[in-house]
Formats: C-alpha cells, sequence, structure tokens
DNA sequence: CGACAGACTCTTGTATACAAGTAACCGCAC
DNA sequence: GTGCGGTTACTTGTATACAAGAGTCTGTCG
C-alpha cells in the first residue's frame, strides 16, 4: 500500500514513484496501473500518467498500451551501456583534474570517506555516499554536470545493486577502493587514480552478474527477443 | 505555420516538434502554447502537453507555470557538458575496438565518408551522414547503444550547429577530419585515432563558440543568473 | 500626463469523461 | 473433462472541463 503524499503535484509524484522503483519497493514486475496509483497517491491519473511517461523514458517502466504498465525487469544490455558510460565519463574526468585541486572539496571527499567506514553503516547511508563520492570526483575536475547524465543511465545497475546485498561485495571493501581512488588523485598520481578507478567500477560490474545468477526472475532476458509481457504482480 | 500531422498520437506530435526544434525552425525563445500546437497539429492539448514534458527533460524546452512554454536558448553550460560526455564516450570506445573489425560496418563507414564528400552536399544531410558516422564508430567498437545518451546530452550542441552555418567548419573540412579518423581506425593505430578524434571534436566545439560570438542572442546568459522568462515570439 | 486599480485574457496544472482494445473469466456445448 | 465463445472488467490514449495564477491592457482618478 502506497502512502498519499504531501504535494499533489506532478514533481511529488514523479519523485515518490521513482524512489519506490529505485528502492526496489516496486520490484520488476510490479503492475503500475494509473488508476491504482492514482487513487493510493491521493491524486487524478494526470500527474501518474505524466510521471510514468518519464519514468518510461528513464526506462525504469514499462508501458503497452491497453494492456498496463510495469516496473521495467533489469535489462543486462542497459547495464553494461550504463557501465561502459560511467567508466568512459569517470576515467576521462581524471584526466582532467587540475593541478591544483580544490581544498573545499577534498575536504569534502575525506569526510566522506571517513564515513563510509563507519562500521556497520546502514547500506541506504552507504549507497548515499557511494554517489556522493562519485559525484564529488566528477566536481573536482570542473564535471560535476555530467554526473546527471551518468546517474539517470545507471538506474538498472542502481537497482540490481540495492537489491543483490548478499552478493554484493561488502561496503569496507568499496570504502577501500574509494580511498584507493582517492589517495591517488590527492597524491597527482593519475595513472593509478585511472587504474584504481577502473578496478573499482568494474568490481561494481561484476557485482551485479553476481547478482544476476542468484535473482535471474529480476532481469529481462537477453536473447534479443521480445520484453516479457504478463508478469507475476508483486506488489501487494 | 504548423502543418497537421498524418497519425494523432503522442509519438508524432513529441517527433514533429522536437525535429521542429532541432532543425531552428522553432528557434531559441519561441513561444510554444499547448493550446496553439494543439490546434495547429490538430489533437487535444494531452499528447501536445505530454510532449512537452518530455522535451523538457531533455532541456530544449522550458516551462513556466502558469506563464508559458518557450523554446531554451542554447545553454554554455550544457553545451560544454555535452562535449565532454561526447569526448569521453566516443574516445574511450576507440580504446575498445576490437582487433578484427566488422567488415559489414566498415564497408558502411566508408560508404557513407564517400557521400560526404560530394560537393554541394546539402547541409542537412550532411548532419544526418555526420551522426551515422559517429554512431557506427560507436558500433564498431560494440557500444552503439551509449549513442542514445550522447545524442540525447549533446541537442543544444546540435542547435548550434545547425544555425551557425556561415561560421561553421565547412563540411569538407570535417569530412576530411573524418577520414582521418577512420584511416587510422581501419589501420589499427589507436593512438592516432584519438589524437584524430579529439581534434575533430574540439574542432566542433569550436564552431559552437564562433556561433555564440556571432549570435548571441539565441544562448542562454552564462552569469549563473535565472534564465530569461519573457521572449520574443519568433514563429509567426 | 502619469499612476494605479480592476477586469480580462491567456497560460499551465489537474480532474474527469469518453474511446478503443486487450485479456481474463465464466458458462455452455461436446 | 475439454474446448470454444461471449461477456465483462480493466487497461492506456485522447479529449474536454475546470481551477488558479500571471500578465496585460484599459479606464479612471489624481
Amino acid at each position: 500500500m502506497l502512502a498519499p503524499v504531501a504535494g499533489k503535484n506532478r514533481q511529488t509524484v514523479y519523485a515518490t514513484l521513482r524512489r519506490k522503483v529505485l528502492t526496489m519497493e516496486l520490484p520488476p514486475g510490479a503492475s503500475l496501473s494509473e488508476n491504482e496509483l492514482a487513487a493510493a497517491l491521493g491524486v487524478s491519473r494526470t500527474p501518474v500518467r505524466e510521471s510514468l511517461i518519464l519514468l518510461a523514458e528513464e526506462g525504469l517502466v514499462q508501458v503497452f498500451p491497453k494492456v498496463g504498465s510495469f516496473v521495467s525487469r533489469v535489462d543486462p544490455v542497459r547495464v553494461a551501456d550504463a557501465q561502459f558510460l560511467r567508466e568512459a565519463v569517470e576515467l576521462t574526468a581524471l584526466d582532467d583534474l587540475p593541478v591544483v585541486l580544490d581544498p573545499d572539496l577534498l575536504a569534502e571527499l575525506g569526510d566522506n570517506l571517513r564515513r563510509q567506514d563507519q562500521p556497520g553503516i546502514d547500506l541506504e547511508d552507504f549507497f548515499a555516499l557511494d554517489e556522493e563520492f562519485h559525484l564529488g570526483l566528477l566536481k573536482l575536475s570542473g564535471h560535476g554536470a555530467a554526473w546527471a547524465t551518468v546517474s539517470n543511465a545507471k538506474g538498472h545497475l542502481d537497482r540490481a545493486r540495492r537489491l543483490g546485498l548478499h552478493d554484493a561485495t561488502p561496503p569496507a571493501v568499496n570504502a577501500g577502493q574509494h580511498r584507493a581512488i582517492f589517495d591517488a588523485v590527492r597524491a597527482g598520481d593519475i595513472t593509478e587514480a585511472r587504474s584504481a578507478m577502473r578496478t573499482h567500477l568494474r568490481a561494481v560490474f561484476d557485482d551485479v552478474e553476481r547478482i544476476r545468477e542468484s535473482n535471474p526472475e529480476l532481469f529481462a532476458s537477453n536473447d534479443g527477443s521480445t520484453p516479457v509481457r504478463r508478469n507475476v504482480v508483486v506488489w501487494d
């Protein structure tokens, strides 16, 4: 059951639905009836429908005319695409690092890393710090604006990571990789920074592959056929 | 005046409006009243509105509640962002080129280059070939899917290029740069390919800067202030 | 002549009504 | 039991009605 939201505008509905999809509260395959969502959120179909159109544009939702709307399964092709895009952007950004690094951003990143190292850290908190860390690195090279594109493209990747908590690399290991990148960046060793970043991103990608093997039902088939339509309605 | 479209569905309306914005038929600052567009296209407000929402998400349109919707001015920040993204993706893709290149794709690229070399080629045709060429290079390295993201992000860049035809690098020069990239790729010289690609993309970026100097009214101010709202209605 | 107030028009945002089609379900015939 | 046909409920797509605010224009008053 979805709780009604405060504001009844489209932005709120969109943000709510997007969050629920990304956090797997609405898992892949879940049915997203415009009428049901509108009733549950206490608004009319219009803002719900417009939100679904945007989510469909991001690939997080699939709309089948006259049939229904469903949360997308994780598409391996899109995951690989996001992985490549992310590597390309984050590695190239390292090449553009200025000689003198912004001390404020450096301090922020250092603080971020310290928080990542907290033992028993909540996974949602860790993901948030992870996002912030990578965004911070991009800002350091003056390409913070590119994060929006990367973030948008890697929606599928994130969903898989959030789900397969068991099979994923533990936060402590990720935090260690983050620190390796950060140390190399601070030392001005671009080559080492690139290497560490590549190792880190590849590890994330491998996580997704492991998750896929243990939770195949959340992934789309990769045989190039038409996407699955009728799905189990997992929600409620 | 906009001619009515064949199909009355949203996809058609969206494609029509997007094309008119990208080709500058609807120039930056043009007013986009949902009612007017609906009447002109022979549909209701609904598909028009949904199309405008998508275009706004791409940054091609700005919507001011209770005031109006307008074609966005070219935003230098977004242009630089798209430039960085494009460089990152296309250069990184070159690193991933396989040892043995797909002969079909090579033939396609060669044919494309021949068509680019036609003297007195129409500029719209050249832009189409340009797109196809860069997409082909990405396909060659197995990352064709990334083009969608690049293409989406570089909307602002394309608009500027299409407009400032006078100040832009002539097609023949661009075609020459394309051929230099292609030759290096075919020869397996990744370093040279990267160099040629960088030169080419930087030239495109410089074009935009020249266009900006001669057509400042089409660009948003880069002082970080709020975007211009009331604009000259260029259309009709 | 200038400034201010109010009406009016136009805008987007939201809610609702209608249209068209799909798929599931139920009952009947065999 | 099994297969088939019709009905029914539900889906998205589109059109329209209503709401609320912003901006302009005009008339009036000082």
